[in-house]
DNA sequence: AAAAATGATTGTATAATACAACTAAAGGTC
DNA sequence: GACCTTTAGTTGTATTATACAATCATTTTT
């Protein structure tokens, strides 16, 4: 592997995440951390915080308080287990849903916004490069 | 563009601030914050906090701090501008300077590490699209 | 000399997170 | 079936990174 190509990623990866940790701060619907969260919910079923927690690798009392917040927001829903008297489930409401379409359309075209002078082989090189680091990330 | 490239790199990227936003907060030595601050002192000279700010792209009270922090940590030094009594000269020690090698050198091979099966064609694509994409939050 | 602008700091607030302590329920073990 | 242990979840506390607003002390402008 070159040290050129290393210290480009290192240095911007930098840059990236306080770029992006400041970006999405100042928004007024979802937030990063419930927009994950809420996605993750869309995708795999009513779980509790433990499943969610794992799904998502952050601490269970995150996943706690996120969750809370969501429920606050009427974004979804917490049902008791009823064949277990600890757990819960968590389940997206319609109302979460469309907040979530919403809030993702908006996040996709400004993003697209960002894009639109590259190539459609850097685009989807850069998906598929972000994915795979991520995946290292995971993994490792 | 591709919808499809498009979405992925929309999700990916929320993984990808989330990932490395917490992997780094668990770390004795510099935090991310402080590393890229000590950076640019470390390029640009000997500057105040406004400048600082405006080439971070911070609020000048986070630069501040953070400065302050530094100078705490005798990592840099804060001089008084003879020419002006309310401006002041951030520059970095040569400890500073030591720490952030070190520090740098980690980095870099944590990141190296994770990198260890790509191409490469990949990983100078990684990086080469990462700036780009800097720079184009940057400009926009 | 008074008013305005400027460089920097400090007060206050918010978001995202982790770890540790705790509560309540369930499951085993004898 | 009483007692320990494990488990699902919440709450207390702390840390890091950030912004905006108020303030202070100088310098510049009028």
């Amino acid at each position: 592997m070159s040290d050129q190509a290393l210290e480009v990623i290192e240095l911007e990866l930098a840059i990236l995440i306080r770029r992006l940790t400041t970006a999405t701060a100042d928004n007024r619907n979802l937030d990063r951390a419930s927009y994950l969260l809420l996605r993750q919910l869309s995708e795999s079923g009513p779980v509790g915080v433990k499943t969610l927690a794992r799904e998502l690798q952050l601490d269970v009392s995150t996943v706690s308080r996120q969750a809370a917040a969501l429920d606050q927001k009427k974004l979804v829903e917490k049902v008791r287990d009823e064949a277990d008297g600890r757990a819960f489930f968590y389940h997206i409401t319609s109302f979460g849903q469309e907040e979530l379409t919403i809030y993702r359309t908006a996040r996709l075209a400004s993003i697209e916004r960002l894009l639109t002078d590259w190539s459609g082989d850097d685009t989807e090189a850069f998906g598929r490069l972000l994915q795979q680091f991520n995946r290292e990330l995971r993994e490792r």
